[in-house]
DNA sequence: GACACGTTTCGGGTAGCACCGAAGTCAGCA
DNA sequence: TGCTGACTTCGGTGCTACCCGAAACGTGTC
């Protein structure tokens, strides 16, 4: 069972701007150090301290101690989700504009590329979506996504290891990501995590230090305008 | 755009036991007045009425006035989604039993069978789910769900109007719901809500008062028996 | 119009907790 | 073994906001 304790307990610790940012910087799907996740929160080491042991016993962050430097990351893709969702109600309805935000350049690379958790999102992502959906690879929707038996083809010929026989009937599902800067639907889940570790593994792109924003190489413009038309 | 600390924002609402208290009851998908989730939070209807006033503002509640009465539901799918999100990670990894809770009548009830904003939930809802998966008229899965061709079929003879064509090639698509007392999956999203709509309209379930709570009426019972064998 | 009822606004009391300074613990290194 | 750096624990301070009593507002009823 669960009470309405727990919710209010859970939401309470995303519900400070402190564990907040940190939990944002913790998007990307990487372990950060306590040190790290402090100045990403814009407190003090002591302060930070507090924050991570308390999300930790609460379940939202595993943590991975090596040497003196203790790791945190999202405790499991709920928690990612979470998150998401949580966003997705913040934007409020598309038809109401928020507040303009000035936008560095900074911004324009979080908003070209980045990952979300564990497969890409930006402009990229979004691109990537429509190219698949288009060519009829992927079904998207808010309501849910599914891999085509045409995109299992294309997926397996691309590399990806697919667990799901073609024949088994079974589905293979792509979870629809609601894209924060685009306000558009990117492709999450399994196969959006296999597809974004593949791209990596290529060297079609690469992560940015310090930063949620990945990087395509000249070898990955190449490769997703063939692969992709994107 | 949005920033780190809308996300704090929202979740800082939810995260405070009484308005906790009221999205949990606003759950069902119906609209109560200020009065029953002041009664529901346990607090004076001032103090309610407070956090009413900024829920609404922060768009998680609609509010719609008739005569003296204020009433106030969830403002769209995106808050429910969100706040079964945020329950699905209160509850924790399923391997780690959380503290036992001494289950009383009510409780009893809101495990049989119950709604969840807009779908069946408790042990009828992953029954049913179970039902309509096994006889391969839905595909269920943590990632995502879709109804098959055969079950779009089913569920057009059950009388359920569907929009999509089913030689269309469009999925209609489920969304799956993790169950807070059954700890499975049940059938959400569109296809949920027309199929629990279809069955109040049927006489085969209704709603129970002041309570997110349903009874099956005897022909419920058999309708279930029969047509889903369930 | 007087009254009852549901809801909202205002003001002050209070509890909780986020924050930081200082000190303690632990791992790595010379 | 002493030193440095990363992290945690402890104690005290200050602010936020939750809460309720009192009163005002609007609406439906007698």
């Amino acid at each position: 069972m669960f009470t309405t304790s727990d919710l209010a307990e859970t939401a309470s610790l995303v519900g400070e701007p402190a564990r907040a940012a940190m939990l944002m910087a913790l998007m990307d799907g990487r372990a950060l150090t306590a040190g790290e996740l402090a100045r990403a929160a814009g407190v003090t080491p002591q302060t930070a301290s507090g924050h991570l042991a308390r999300m930790s016993a609460a379940g939202l962050l595993a943590v991975h101690c090596q040497g003196r430097h203790h790791y945190h990351r999202l405790a499991s893709p709920a928690v990612a989700r979470m998150l998401e969702s949580i966003i997705e109600v913040s934007q409020g309805e598309p038809g109401r504009p928020r507040r303009a935000i000035v936008t560095g350049p900074r911004d324009a690379a979080m908003r070209a590329a980045r990952t979300c958790y564990d497969h890409l999102a930006g402009q990229l992502g979004v691109r990537l979506a429509d190219s698949l959906a288009a060519r009829g690879h992927v079904e998207l929707s808010p309501e849910g996504g599914a891999v085509t038996d045409a995109g299992i083809a294309f997926f397996r010929d691309f590399g990806l290891g697919l667990d799901a026989a073609p024949g088994s009937g079974k589905r293979v599902f792509c979870r629809p990501c609601v894209d924060w800067s685009e306000r558009r639907l990117h492709v999450g889940g399994t196969i959006g995590a296999a597809l974004a570790a593949h791209c990596f593994a290529l060297g079609w792109i690469r992560r940015n230090e310090r930063s949620r924003t990945i990087t395509v190489t000249p070898a990955g413009e190449r490769g997703f305008r063939d692969t992709f038309g994107a």
